[in-house]
DNA sequence: TTGTATTTTCAAGAAAAAATGAAAGTTTAT
DNA sequence: ATAAACTTTCATTTTTTCTTGAAAATACAA
């Protein structure tokens, strides 16, 4: 296999898994590109190798800076604006699992919060406040698993998780 | 706020919660009511609910159970299938994680595994290793943070990793 | 076997999400 | 200040995903 074509299917390998995972194949996809591309991109780079419109390019590679996996990188005497992505993986890694957490798992918890606040003692409350309370401890653990493989040290971390297994 | 409106409240929260996820918005709402049902319930009575078709519960439902967090339930007497969500939540987690290793993480594992095979030695095609490499270690530790999750006794593998942080 | 209850399938329609492209907005150089 | 280079926005169109509902298949009972 050709290193060119290697590289066209990991893109679209990267942007295929995406899509199972909620996430914008066209994003996944600039992603992939500036993870294979040595050099920083430019936006019309971007739209050429990826066949997509200006707009698109523009909205996609804004939303990667947001989730704070690719960085904007100016040259010099050049007016357009370039992008790399970060190449530290177990970075771009937990920077996922942060932002996620962030806008997802904290939500849950303040509506589970909420949901605690019902009247009654029937029965059926008290089974409903059960599941309830489950769930915030399901939700409590994975964020204690979370909070371990994003503040550790990468090798700490997995000789660590290694010797429990 | 009562009871009745608390789980409509939950249903739709784990609806919207499951579209950033890549999972269909009405299997989560299904899976949802159920959770909050006591008793099992039939196609009609799902259905009735969630106001949807009987095509669209009927598709819902047994996707759920091809996930294994849903069963089916026969009542003596009554020819209708009734269903059952599994109401142990750490269970459903590691259900969950499960799967979806076995879905995406496995695939994606051979996917770069074929990647690997490139010809030349380039500058480029050892930078492109190199990548595919790091995507392969980040892979396959975070196999070993789910495995723990997956394998280990809940409150053993809590204790331990509280320790650990 | 025949009829009835129930489940499953799937083509067609509806809804939601993503992409386009041109206009508006910015920035920078002269 | 003007113009050129570039970026951003957003109404419209396209694509993808989800839902419906009726027909086909299946299971069961008489």
């Amino acid at each position: 296999m050709k290193l060119e074509e290697a590289k066209d299917k990991f893109i679209q390998t990267w942007g295929s898994l995406a899509t199972s995972w909620g996430i914008n194949r066209t994003m996944a996809m600039v992603h992939a590109l500036l993870l294979v591309s040595e050099a920083p991109l430019s936006t019309d780079e971007i739209m050429e190798a990826l066949l997509i419109s200006r707009g698109n390019a523009n909205m996609n590679v804004r939303e990667l800076m947001d989730w704070g996996i690719v960085k904007k990188e100016l040259k010099m005497g050049e007016r357009k604006e370039f992008f790399v992505a970060d190449k530290d993986i177990w970075n771009v890694f937990k920077q996922i699992v942060k932002e996620r957490r962030k806008r997802e798992l904290e939500p849950l918890v303040s509506s589970l919060e909420e949901l605690r606040q019902i009247d009654g003692k029937t029965a059926d409350s008290k089974d409903f406040l059960k599941l309830i309370d489950n769930l915030t401890g399901v939700t409590s653990k994975a964020n204690v698993l979370l909070d371990l493989a994003i503040k550790s040290d990468e090798n700490w971390l997995m000789s660590k998780l290694l010797k429990l297994l």
